[in-house]
RNA sequence: UGGGGGUUCGUCUAGUGGUAGGACAGCGGACUCUGAAUCCGUAUGCCGAGGUUCGAAUCCUCGACCCCCAGCCA
């Protein structure tokens, strides 16, 4: 499903196959995949690569495969694989009958090594992991070739065979390509294709104990699944010669790999190990904890599959290493929940008002607009009576300049409600504001004042007889610098974990018509910001609310500015 | 002091020899029963130095800076 509504992008590598398919390179073909390891949950990060492997594949009317890179079963889980799958779809993505495991691959890649070695492209190396290291060399001085090179190819036969069947402890052997030990490109070290792991795997059981590297498997899989355009980040760029290498020798069929820069996002961090320390170390809930850039987190949070995708639409694709800025993707989000979200109101920080003209025991139901930016959604009712709530935040003892909301004196509208003026503050002894004693006006009933007087702000409002609780989670940016991984040596990014990026409101009244409010369905609470409910945590008798994002702020930046000048 | 990439507003990103454009962020204004949304306006940029050319972000030369690679991780 493109973006209808946007142009199809531009970028190098949409470019790069339009070419291909003007010199019928791969026979108008376009055949992309997006292939996971599941050692962990899926970021935003992903998200960029599978929007734009799902979507390129669309655009040209082409396939793409979804593709577990699943070569190291001491990292994968089956966990993993489900929430990878459940993210692909929620993202709105579909591979039909193509989902596929690297290990699927396994006995093929184990006879393609057998005929490397047959070959005499590929020998079984004794060396222990540290003197394989040792020989490697370094970026400047080349590595030494190992003793165990040049073993016949009969001996290198029987040695694999015995490696496959069980017969070597962990570690004791691998399985290397032969390519040239002097290469500038450390790639071409003869690297290890195989090694000896007695371990069972979450997708071929314990039919193997020798699993095959990476770059070994991934270059063979893209051929062997005929895959035109192997897209990937920029790490793997000088591994491509390695792939061909493989590919040249076996014999088989070219994709063309395409590098791009990986998505960064400010004030978060995309490592999945780092991730996985969070979630370890008990600094967030879990993967799906809302602070987290999980797909997972995300969709807790409440953030649409759609504002997801605009996102990754709208940060383009180069070879650019990159920092986006995160506001662009709390902007995809409010304008996405803008069309959407139904308004209702909610206070957070409850403070009581009581009409002290309006009559005791009556209640009566205003009418409201569920969305003004969708007519379609329609209206719903919402009652009133003398005593109602506000949010502490819209009153004032002493009003800074260009605060326009109530005020001792002034005179506000309740929306959708009455105007009313504030009389009469009621304090504690400790002199905390608990009550306001305000009047209003008959004559302005739905928030129309018939004499045409103005007010200068109008504030939400839940009546305090019919107000449902409600648990408010406010989430905010995890870290509280850009770059919580560059500061300096000598921190960790954990340093700068925002200690204010969950707050827990447990004391929040919220509009009854709430009450049939369903998981993961958003809202958006007039004047505050937008809210989905929990789907983990909230139950019909005690609600809980996650917010999203807030809405847009003016008077926020005027008050930190005014602080500002104070200071 | 190896190899591979990269450098255009604050941030992303277009532009591939002919007026440097868009988005977000910022600032200013209009409108408003959400200080939301919407609308309008506005400042800020081609890493540097030479060269080729009537004309260079784009071509050439030299330089600077940034990222990646020394896992039996992916």
């Amino acid at each position: 499903m493109p973006d209808s509504e946007n142009p199809v992008a531009a970028d190098f590598i949409r470019t790069l196959i339009r070419k291909d398919n003007e010199t019928n390179r791969f026979g108008g073909r376009v055949h992309t995949r997006f292939p996971p390891e599941p050692n962990g949950y899926l970021h935003i990060g992903h998200a960029k690569s599978i929007v734009l492997n799902f979507g390129i594949a669309e655009e040209f009317d082409g396939l793409c495969n979804l593709r577990f890179d699943d070569t190291n079963p001491s990292k994968e889980d089956t966990e993993y694989i489900e929430s990878i799958i459940e993210d692909v779809h929620w993202l709105g993505y579909d591979w039909g009958n193509r989902l596929f495991h690297a290990s699927d691959y396994f006995d093929q890649l184990y006879e393609y090594a057998v005929q490397l070695i047959k070959l005499g492209k590929a020998y079984v190396d004794d060396l222990s992991a540290e003197e394989l290291r040792q020989q490697r060399g370094t970026l400047t001085e080349p590595g030494i070739e190992s003793p165990y090179r040049n073993r016949s190819v009969s001996e290198n036969l029987d040695l694999f065979q015995k490696m496959r069947s069980g017969e070597f402890p962990d570690g004791s052997r691998t399985l290397r390509a032969k390519i040239d030990m002097k290469s500038p490109n450390l790639n071409m070290r003869d690297p290890v294709m195989y090694r000896i792991k007695k371990e069972s795997h979450p997708h071929t059981g314990d039919k193997w104990c020798i699993y095959p590297m990476y770059d070994y498997t991934h270059c063979v899989s893209d051929s062997i699944e005929l895959i035109t355009h192997s897209i990937c980040t920029l790490e793997f760029e000088d591994h491509r010669p390695l792939y061909d290498w493989f590919l040249d020798q076996l014999n088989l069929y070219h994709p063309q790999q395409i590098e791009f820069a990986r998505l960064n996002l400010s004030y978060t961090i995309m490592s999945k190990r780092k991730l996985l320390q969070l979630v370890k170390e008990r600094y967030v809930s879990g993967w799906d904890d809302p602070r987290m850039p999980t797909i997972s987190g995300l969709r807790r949070r409440g953030v649409t599959p759609e504002s997801i995708r605009t996102f990754c639409d709208r940060i383009g694709v180069a070879k650019n290493d990159s920092t986006v800025d995160i506001a662009l993707l709390e902007f995809c989000i409010r304008e996405d929940l803008n069309k959407r979200a139904v308004r209702v109101m909610g206070v957070l920080n409850p403070l009581k008002v009581t009409l002290t003209n309006y009559p005791e025991n009556q209640v009566e139901y205003m009418e409201c607009i569920n969305n003004p930016e969708d007519e379609s959604m329609g209206t719903r009712l919402v009652p009133f009576c003398r005593e109602l709530y506000i949010d502490y935040d819209d009153f004032r003892e002493i009003p800074p300049s260009k605060f326009y909301r109530l005020s001792p004196g002034r005179e506000v509208r309740l929306r959708y409600g009455y105007f009313i003026r504030c009389q009469e503050i009621v304090k504690d002894e400790k002199g905390n504001i608990i009550e306001l004693r305000c009047t209003y006006d008959p004559e302005t009933r739905g928030g129309f004042a018939p004499d045409g007087r103005k007010v200068q702000a109008t504030i939400h409002w839940v009546s305090a007889q019919h107000a449902l609780n409600a648990e408010v989670r406010l989430y905010d940016r995890l870290f509280n610098i850009p770059n919580p991984l560059g500061e300096n040596e000598n921190t960790q990014f954990t340093d700068f974990i925002n200690p204010n990026s969950l707050t827990i409101l447990q004391n929040c009244k919220v509009e009854p018509s709430l009450q049939s409010a369903k998981p993961t369905e958003r809202f958006q609470f007039e004047r505050v910001g937008y809210f989905c409910i929990d789907s983990r945590d909230s139950r019909p008798d005690c609600l809980v609310f996650n917010r999203t994002v807030t809405l847009k702020d003016i008077w926020a930046k005027i008050e930190a500015s005014l602080n500002q000048k104070k200071s």
